[in-house]
RNA sequence: UGCCCUGUAGUGUAACGGUAGCACGAUUGACUCUGACUCAAUUAGUCUAGGUUCAAAUCCUAGCGGGGCAACCA
């Protein structure tokens, strides 16, 4: 990539794995929940020891890292204990559903690290089988034709605290029921006019149990099954056949789904099939952030971010553009642990997983933000030297790479002060700093405009210390980066921050929109960056780490002529954060 | 005036009637050609009240707090 024959790749070992395991040992490490159920089934041979689950999204909406938490914990769970895991579609819902996030689910899994192999499966695919299972439960008696509208069915349900009714139609006989139901199925009705349900206790105190919906008739059109179904199953009809014939043997779901797991057990029970069992755990909430499709879709289609995959989203895709690596994603879902208490997980575990894999693999590199420029007097005009510069400073593998250096230099504006306090180590006039790899360097004066705004810094630097080090062992505290100005590469960095201000965004105060707390500084374009050489024509999805500034990526949007960089994160700052503490 | 689930350091999770641990954060120090990394140390916890027990985070009762359930969504 690098213009410079005698680099090694800095960008091509950008995807190097981490050594060891980010995702950290399992070795020792206690079992949640969930391992401990299975682990006492193998116990008593439950399952013949089988350990089969699957992750059953909706194809309604890219996924998200709540996603990749059940996705880890699925594939995870089939991998620690030599099971297996499916992909399955729940695609029920023709009028929502797409094969656009069909698509973009799969690549997410797949970019995971997860391979569901052979097994991809689609609930539309058992839409007939799941109809002869309604036809029997209609045989036995255990289901019917409802034909109140939609109103009237809401007030008979009756309320959590009110028993509901049955419905006149409840008693209908089984032939007078198998007609209907088929009639549904030939399309002789319109939508809403009849649906199937189970006849089970409109009395029951979970209401889930009176009497919920199989069927419902939909004229829609199905992104699989086209125009050849006109009544879809309901979610509560569909999921559990699905896992009883795919073999599922542990069905894990979120925890709003733990009052159907009485319907799930009366279905398969009724319909005497393998019994999987449904577990429930806590999905992840991030401080910061909100994690509804609904949101999500409302902020893509209303632009306030610039798409699904806009850095600044908590979907994979925008993680993935951002900078993260699938092994921190990983690492991220291992260490927030699995359980059934409801929690929030602080933003900042997110970077921390980011860094602690990027850290490792990152080659470094040096990027100016926001550049001053830096003049060193007693440099030669026409002089260039190259430096050489370790791509890793822990890792000899990453190699070296060599840097020009110029009289003329940029340096960051915030490693410039003129009144600078004591434990300031960075230049301010008549101290010396090291420039990273380079020299050493006294600050002899400035330059300012007309408003006095500092536009140049004057140095002098000493000819005996080049790589860094002095002659005569002299510390010098500070070392800042730079890039020579007449060698320097254009660039475009994006910054990000969190998307709200509001920690719990998703609970809004009354009279407010939970769009009032998006952070309108949650996008910093800076147009005037100014990167090393080496990092010209970098390909997108190249991670580097600009030294003391933080982890970037490559976009997709960066071009030969115009480099385009996503900060990943920060690096951690113990000076700023020194500085606001007092 | 229902049913179900759930309360452990700041955060996330362990402890399965028997020593309340771990991770992240925070703080301090060491190291440092990244105020990064690394290393060391420190910090801080069982919602409340009763009860059972030799022994309770764990079991029981009551209270308090949080979440879910009344789509022809998943």
């Amino acid at each position: 990539m690098g213009p410079r024959p005698e680099n090694t790749s800095i960008g091509s070992s950008a995807d190097k794995p981490a050594d060891g395991n980010v995702a950290g040992s399992d070795e020792g490490r206690s079992l949640n929940f969930i391992e401990q159920i299975i682990e006492a089934d193998q116990r008593t041979g439950k399952n013949d020891g089988r350990v089969h689950t699957r992750f059953p999204p909706e194809p309604n909406g890219y996924l998200h890292i709540g996603h990749a938490k059940s996705i880890c914990l699925n594939f995870g769970l089939a991998e620690r204990y030599g099971g297996l895991c499916n992909l399955r579609f729940d695609d029920t819902n023709p009028t929502k559903e797409d094969v656009e996030y069909v698509d973009s689910i799969q690549e997410d899994v797949k970019w995971l690290g997860f391979d569901w192999e052979d097994r991809l499966y689609y609930a539309s695919d058992r839409f007939e089988e799941l109809y002869q299972f309604a036809e029997r439960l209609i045989e036995e008696g255990l289901a019917y034709v409802d034909s109140q509208d939609l109103d009237e069915m809401r007030a008979n349900r009756g309320t959590v605290n009110e028993a509901g009714k049955d419905s006149a139609n409840r008693s209908r006989s089984v032939e007078e029921n198998l007609d209907l139901f088929r009639r549904m199925r030939a399309g002789e009705f319109p939508d809403g006019a009849h649906v199937l349900r189970a006849k089970i206790d409109m009395t029951h105190p979970n209401m889930l149990m009176r009497d919920p919906l199989l069927y419902r008739i939909r004229h829609a059109h199905h992104h699989r099954t086209g125009d050849s179904w006109c009544i879809y199953p309901m979610y509560d009809w569909t999921h559990g056949q699905c896992d009883s014939l795919e073999g599922i043997t542990h069905s894990i779901c979120t925890l709003e789904f733990e009052t159907h797991r009485a319907l799930y057990d009366w279905f398969i029970e009724r319909l005497g099939l393998h019994h999987p069992q449904q577990i429930e755990f806590a999905r992840l909430n991030l401080s910061y952030m909100v994690m509804s499709k609904r949101k999500m879709l409302e902020l893509v289609e209303s632009k306030l971010v610039s798409g699904w995959n806009d850095p600044r989203m908590p979907t994979i895709s925008g993680l993935r553009r951002r900078g993260f690596t699938p092994e921190s994603i990983r690492a991220f879902c291992h260490r927030i642990g699995i359980a059934r208490m409801n929690s929030t997980v602080d933003l900042s575990w997110l970077e921390q997983a980011i860094r602690d894999d990027l850290n490792v693999r990152a080659p470094r590199v040096m990027g100016v933000l926001r550049p001053l420029r830096l003049v060193i007097e007693n440099y030669p005009e026409d002089q260039v030297d190259d430096l050489e510069a370790a791509n890793h400073p822990a890792d000899e593998s990453f190699g070296t790479r060599s840097v020009p250096f110029s009289r003329e230099v940029y340096i960051e504006q915030e490693d410039f002060l003129e009144d600078a306090p004591k434990k300031y180590f960075r230049l301010s006039i008549g101290r010396e700093v090291r420039l990273r790899y380079a020299y050493l360097v006294t600050c002899t004066g400035v330059v300012k405009d007309d408003e006095g705004n500092v536009i140049e810094v004057r140095c002098t630097y000493d000819p005996e210390s080049k790589g860094g080090n002095a002659p005569d062992d002299r510390k010098v505290k500070g070392t800042i980066h730079w890039v020579s100005a007449k060698h320097a590469v254009d660039a475009e960095v994006r910054l990000y921050d969190r998307l709200f201000n509001q920690e719990t965004p998703e609970d809004v105060p009354e009279g407010q929109d939970w769009k009032d707390s998006l952070n309108p500084d949650s996008l910093e374009v800076l147009g005037g960056a100014k990167v090393e050489p080496a990092l010209a024509g970098a390909e997108p999805g190249t991670r580097f780490q600009f030294e003391r500034n933080g982890y970037f990526c490559v976009d997709d949007a960066s071009t030969s002529e115009c480099l385009v960089f996503n900060r990943t994160t920060t690096l951690r700052d113990s000076w700023s954060k020194q500085q606001s503490n007092s």
